[in-house]
DNA sequence: CCTTGACCTTCCCATGATGGGAAGCCCCAA
DNA sequence: TTGGGGCTTCCCATCATGGGAAGGTCAAGG
């Protein structure tokens, strides 16, 4: 029913896709070139706010534009295995617990930091003592 | 004692930034121009070192360059209170927390619809699903 | 003295995903 | 016909980092 072609500016609005992110998808090769008006407008029918959408939502599970790509190929394949799906998607889970632990050790190292920090007028920094110093000094 | 002026190279190895990205913090400003030889070697004192390798340990901690130059200002400044040092230790521990946060759900997501994907031979494929539908469906 | 090789200099380009903005064309409604 | 908004392409910026080219410099050894 809804097979209406849009414009760029409506997609991006149906898909929460930026229009210039729709554009840089398709000159990538993340997409395949949208369909053209006459006048050279971008058209797009449902399929592509449907692939649009997808990768929306494979970005907001921090999927980068390379691992979309084969999601992608592999939703459009009929005959995937969902075992190549699922070692992509853990593959990005690994990804994401390893960014995680460097993240955590950060925080935890400057918490451990800032407590011992009095954080009043005076000067003296543990802070500034361990950047200075390193973590070895003392 | 060890005063000696060293080349960047050498400077690098000292401290564990390289030397692309020592002339990238000078360049920016991050760091003053460093002194020159007659040849236009750039040459680094013991103090210079210090400095590179208070950079390095920010980095590690995953602080901004932006935040770096603020800590930098406060390290050299005697006066500084602690106060102003805690507040910008404490304020990148919570945008650490809060990227964190974001990984840890995406990390959920994907590992509660990995689950539930039987990882075999078959197309079927609830992560394929998910993205192609968003969690609203099913 | 000259060569060789390691090192230094500056300059340009690329990354990944995104936004900003300019110049110019197009389309619809009044 | 005019005006405003949307579309096009093209260039630039981000943030921190690396790669590489073209050319100058230095120290060691023949």
């Amino acid at each position: 029913m809804s097979a209406a072609s849009v414009t760029i500016g409506e997609a991006a609005r149906a898909t929460g896709v930026s229009a210039k992110m729709i554009r840089y998808y398709e000159e990538t090769g993340l997409l395949g070139p949208a369909g053209r008006t006459a006048a050279g407008y971008r058209v797009y029918s449902e399929g592509d706010l449907h692939a649009l959408r997808f990768v929306r939502r494979a970005r907001d599970l921090g999927f980068s534009m390379r691992e979309i790509a084969d999601l992608l190929a592999l939703w459009q394949d009929r005959s995937r295995a969902s075992a190549a799906v699922k070692a992509v998607a853990l593959d990005h889970v690994a990804d994401l617990r390893r960014r995680i632990g460097e993240l955590e050790a950060m925080a935890r190292t400057l918490e451990h930091l800032a407590e011992r920090c009095c954080g009043d007028e005076r000067p003296d920094c543990p802070i500034l003592d361990d950047l200075a110093g390193g973590p070895n000094t003392g």
